[in-house]
DNA sequence: AGTCTATTGTAGCCTATGCAACAATCATGA
DNA sequence: TCATGATTGTTGCATAGGCTACAATAGACT
C-alpha cells in the first residue's frame, strides 16, 4: 500500500465501498424491472432467510429504526408480500411471513442477484474468486468483532 | 464456490455488502465523535477530492437527486463548511469549495477513515493486503463497465 | 397477588428525500 | 438576430425516515 492520500482512487478503502455501492446500484436497476424497490427487496431477504422474525428484529438487521420498519411492513402487508401473525406466547411479538406470492418474487430477485455477483466476478479466474471470497471472510470476521464491541 | 442459495451466509454477494455496510457503521460511530452526520462526511470527501464540482456533478456523485443536494448544501452553507462561487462563464452553474474549517475537520475524519480502515484489514498479511487490493479493483473496474453500458 | 421495570409495536412531530414544475441561462441553428 | 430546445438550480408536494412518548404486555421481585 503505497499512496494513502485521500486523493488516490485506488485506495483500498474507496474500492470497497465503490464495489459495494456499484452492485447495488446494477441490482436496484435490474431488480427494478420486476417491481422492487431497495426497501422492499431488503425485508423481502430477510423476511426469507428468517421466516417468523419480530418487528424489533427485523428493524435491527436492517439498521433502521422500530417505527420506520413497522411503518414499510404496513405497506408491504397493503400489497400482500408479507404477513404478520401473533406469537404463540408473548401478545406483544408480530411474526412476519412472507406470503406465497412474495416467495415467487424472491425466487425471480434471487436469479438476478446471482447473475450479477457471477458478472461482477466475472473477471476473475476460479482460483481467484476462492481467494477473494477467503479474504472477505476474514475481512468481515474482524469488522463483526469490531461492531460488536463498544466502540 | 458450493452453495449460493439465498440462506448461505458465506455467499461471497453477502459478504461484500456486510464487509462495506459494516465498515460505514463503524466509520459513522468513529466519526459521529467530531459532529459529522453521515450526508455530511460524504459531501465532504467529495468536495475535497473534486474542488470546484457544480451542484448537478456533486448529485451524481452521491446518486441522489439535484433538489436533495442543493438542500444539503444550503445546510452545509450555513454551518460554514462549504461555499457557493459562481462559475466564470456559464452563470447557471454554482462551483463548490470547502472553507478552512471544513478541510480541518477533513483531516480528521481522514486520519479516523485510514485507522478503521486498517483495523479491518488486520487480520491479512501484507501479501494478502496486495491480493485482496488487486482482486477488489479488477472487480470493480468490470463493475464500473457494467454501469457504464446500458442496463 | 401486587409492584416495578423492561420490551414491543404504534402515533405524532420534525427532518430529509425524490419527483414534478418552474425561471434563468446557455447552445444550436434557421 | 432570435426562436427553439437543453441544462442548472430552486420550490412545492407527497413520501419515508428518525426520535420521542405512549399503551399493552411480559418478567422479576416482594
Amino acid at each position: 500500500m503505497r499512496n494513502t492520500g485521500p486523493e488516490d482512487d485506488s485506495y483500498i478503502g474507496y474500492m470497497l465501498s465503490d464495489v459495494a455501492r456499484l452492485i447495488r446500484t446494477i441490482f436496484d436497476r435490474r431488480v427494478r424491472d420486476i417491481g422492487l424497490t431497495r426497501a422492499q427487496w431488503l425485508v423481502l431477504t430477510r423476511v426469507y432467510r428468517r421466516p417468523g422474525v419480530s418487528q424489533t428484529e427485523l428493524a435491527e438487521m436492517l439498521e433502521i429504526d422500530r417505527a420506520s420498519a413497522g411503518r414499510m411492513i404496513d405497506r408491504m402487508e397493503r400489497n400482500g408480500w408479507v404477513e404478520r401473525r401473533p406469537d404463540r406466547t408473548d401478545r406483544r411479538i408480530n411474526r412476519l411471513h412472507l406470503t406465497d406470492e412474495a416467495r415467487k418474487v424472491h425466487a425471480a430477485m434471487w436469479a438476478i442477484a446471482e447473475s450479477t455477483v457471477d458478472d461482477a466476478l466475472s473477471p476473475l479466474s476460479a482460483t481467484e474468486r476462492e481467494q477473494y471470497a477467503e479474504l472477505t471472510a476474514k475481512v468481515k470476521g474482524r469488522l463483526q468483532n469490531l461492531a460488536g464491541a463498544v466502540p
